[in-house]
DNA sequence: AATGAATGAGGGTTCATTCAT
DNA sequence: CATGAATGAACCCTCATTCAT
């Protein structure tokens, strides 16, 4: 598995390194949510973080090397947030629904960032491209445990070969809300865009 | 509702016109898959078409109306081998079935080039944008349509409101094969994964 | 002397040469006048001249020329319509009298003109620049006789050598009303303008 | 009264942008002067200036901006040397006389940049172009206030409202010196030109 | 460690001119 | 004689990156 890279610096100071580049991700989620990767510069990352393009430059190698840490940023708050959102309850059916609830809370709450990731990560280098998708898989691997999990306790009923489908779906109906909020909204609010697909879903494996 | 833009052309011979575009698009397809609207230069664009440069500006305004009339062309080109793909059953659940499983290959056969709207689109100006968007929608009401004369024909069991919700969860789920498919096909082949994913969603209307 | 430029054609009829030289002079002098030589482009000449860019160059060489024909057909309306003006009175100072409120009037009336010619006769080809030059001289010539004629009939006083020098001013002073009339109207209309000019130069030469 | 405009510049350093601008400026006065301000390209400025052309951008945002500073550089120049030229003489008619003395040499010696702005300067966006014509004016007045001067100790008698008139006629005698030098010295050196146009302005003003 | 001036390759676009039809 | 599609040199300008201070 491709694991995180390590984008070098020229600074030594480890803390002030993670400070620097905490103010340039900021400042460059604003940017490319914005007006996307491609015409953000890196004057105007450095600017907005309120350093020099000169420091910047002390930070990371290359403009792309922005992007991945942003990427980055957001997959981790996102997996994050998702992790903390799996509560432990008596069933794998009451986490799943509970799961759900919450990611697809967080992909309302994160949708920006989320639409960031979608459309500019392939804008990385292959090889970096590689550990961003990685990402997500670790993502699903989070529904597919609590799916698992379920099946073992009885509370849900699944051929285990299909997991990883199902898994993927959640996934791909919280995308749903982050990316199509523009349609969905003239029909639904999100709370019952949510209950439904929760639903949905939940018919599917009982 | 947005309708077609019309880019205007220094050219006035409309057969020349359609021709010179056309050729500019499949080149234009070509290279956007490889290295993204960025990253590919009018030039290139222009050499791969077969004309120069000064030929490319007789044809379009701006780089940007290159990467319109290739979003154009795929999206008319999806819609009309989904429009077809429509064939009249007896009931709308056996229509909507046929349906799903021509838009999954679809999606499977033109997974490139979904991917480029889906990617490239956001990069196109804001009027312009709006247009592409439609042709979501359009693309969604073919499925709205299905599923409402099954509801009339009573093959499809589903309240009136959740229409759009559905119609807008097949093509997600079709959408989802070309975004994840590096991931899918570790686990399925395309025909398992039409099998499941238009069982999920028939179960739903049951 | 330079004598005038004859500009090549690729077509025979004289005829047919005069009338579209004439139009695209109209449409040029408009669009020169209007955004200036260089912002002009060869198309909208043609465009404006109700012919095709081929046919544009059927009858010149190349966008110079254009610039010649206009230059030239205004120095020569400029100097007809001088020449017109330069009455037979019974003396030169009432000829002159005359003559100079003729000319004024032209400066007016021509005002866009003699500023384009003024502005945009350094873009022509060496060569042709001195013909232009040359048409100065001609006109400043017609003073220059007039001037003669007074101080040989006794009513201008004036020595041989400063005969030159008057006639310039004379063409300056007028010329002075195209290129400042946007003060001078501020505060005279063209008449007292021209009654004060004139009244000046003759006060020189009594 | 249009004031001097501020070009933006991307460098902080005030000193440095006066060096560098002083220097592109130079360079472009040079070329401006010999090739126009349409076939200098912005290579060729920062070539002649010594520097690249990605620096030449740090100090101007257009092309057009050079033409600017070009001008206003010529224009400073001109003023701030006329205004030295106005001595204090006992009479308003002293001051008047070696006023325009001075004002004609300054003429003769600046005289490339004097039709350069004359040319060129039609070419600056609108709202520019009027502050430059405004410089024209503030140098009118230098000669409308030594009139008036004249007019208060009796050394020059003129109607009030024929200043503006009589101090424009200066400016442009002394511009003809400029603008038809080539056919004036065939005729005068600069030193009888000027005694014969003072005395003419004079002989009006007693 | 921070700065910001300097660089120049490279990009999008224009437009005078040509030439086959 | 007229047309207008094709050409490509050349232009202005941008911006990621470097490096001396």
């Amino acid at each position: 598995m491709e694991r995180r890279k390590t984008i070098p610096s020229l600074v030594k100071d480890q803390n002030l390194i993670k400070q620097r580049r905490d103010q340039m991700i900021e400042a460059a989620v604003t940017l490319f949510i914005e007006k996307g990767f491609y015409k953000t510069t890196t004057r105007e990352i450095a600017a907005k973080a309120g350093f020099s393009i000169g420091t910047l430059y002390e930070y990371i190698r290359s403009k792309e090397d922005v992007l991945y840490l942003v990427c980055d940023a957001i997959h981790q708050e996102l997996e994050e947030r998702l992790r903390q959102a799996v509560e432990e309850k008596p069933t794998g059916r009451e986490s799943l629904k509970i799961a759900m609830h919450r990611f697809f809370r967080l992909m309302d709450e994160m949708q920006d960032r989320v639409l960031l990731i979608y459309q500019e990560a392939k804008s990385l280098p292959k090889e970096t491209l590689s550990y961003v998708l990685n990402r997500e898989v670790q993502m699903t691997e989070i529904f597919e445990t609590i799916l698992k999990k379920g099946i073992e306790d009885g509370s849900i009923r699944l051929e285990p070969q299909d997991v990883k489908l199902i898994a993927q779906n959640i996934m791909v109906l919280g995308e749903m809300w982050a990316f199509r909020r523009w349609a969905l909204t003239k029909s639904f609010t999100l709370e019952e865009f949510i209950e439904k697909q929760t639903a949905f879903i939940l018919s599917q494996i009982s």
